[in-house]
DNA sequence: GTTGAGTCTGTAGTCGCTACAGGCTGTACC
DNA sequence: GGTACAGCCTGTAGCGACTACAGACTCAAC
């Protein structure tokens, strides 16, 4: 018999902002642990696995891979005396994410100069097309 | 017969700096016409295709979508007399880049900011684990 | 009893490639 | 002519991180 504190998927769906298919796609990868299941086959959360996923959905939040979130969740999860693995995972991502802004911020210039270019003239004197190559 | 200007797709390759595969795959999804082919089967390509590939690469390194990609060759192939088609795909495309802005800049702060706190104590002080949440 | 919402599994689709396997071709050298 | 090796071919499957079904079952309310 399940406990009393227990409740389905769409309870925990709610409670975090995850995507129900979400979840199941988690529990699937081994992202998540295998939830226990009523006699009918419904699965049941309890509240630490909000707790859980809310932690996994912070961290995608900021971006982590699930790869990454994979590793955090163990690292928080093993009471080790140091928090060095998770400082590396973060200050790599970090610096991913600081090089996607280099690249984001890039196209954002060359975007909106070529807009502002635009928007005058024929196709042919586009500037926006025409800056992207002429084609023969 | 061949024309004496036509190559083959390596040489389209090394012209654009588009991966093999990659330029396989236009063809295969209708991005890039058919190649003429030759006596063995081999794909050939002519200058033309240079300038085409090369405003797919331009148009990707901007981060246009291959869907937009294939409505803006189709805007510089038509000499209609307004590109404000282009203009209107550029700006919507510039109004995404700028809404991932705003978002890797968030990720980037907080992040910075649970790295710098992170990397003394034990786990369960972690404050970069613990930021993400307390797991039971 | 019946409706309707919730849940289940399994599979396939998305985007934009990338990476094979297994076979043919073209060229250079001996 | 033989042989090595690079280059090309097709077709399929994989990646990450979901998302969207189909078709079946269950649960709660009326």
């Amino acid at each position: 018999m399940p406990a009393k504190d227990a409740f389905a998927i769409g309870a925990l769906s709610e409670e975090t902002g995850v995507n129900i298919e979400t979840i199941r796609y988690y529990e699937r990868i081994g992202l998540l642990r295998k939830a226990a299941r009523s006699a009918a086959g419904y699965r049941l959360y309890r509240p630490g696995d909000v707790a859980r996923l809310c932690f996994v959905r912070r961290a995608r939040d900021l971006g982590f891979s699930l790869e990454d979130v994979r590793r955090l969740l163990a690292l928080a999860d093993r009471e080790s005396r140091s928090c060095e693995g998770a400082k590396k995972i973060a200050e790599a991502h970090l610096e991913e994410v600081r090089a996607k802004l280099v690249d984001l911020r890039q196209m954002e210039r060359v975007l909106a100069a070529t807009v502002k270019a635009c928007g005058r003239g024929t196709v042919p004197d586009c500037p926006l097309l025409g800056s992207l190559g002429r084609l023969t």
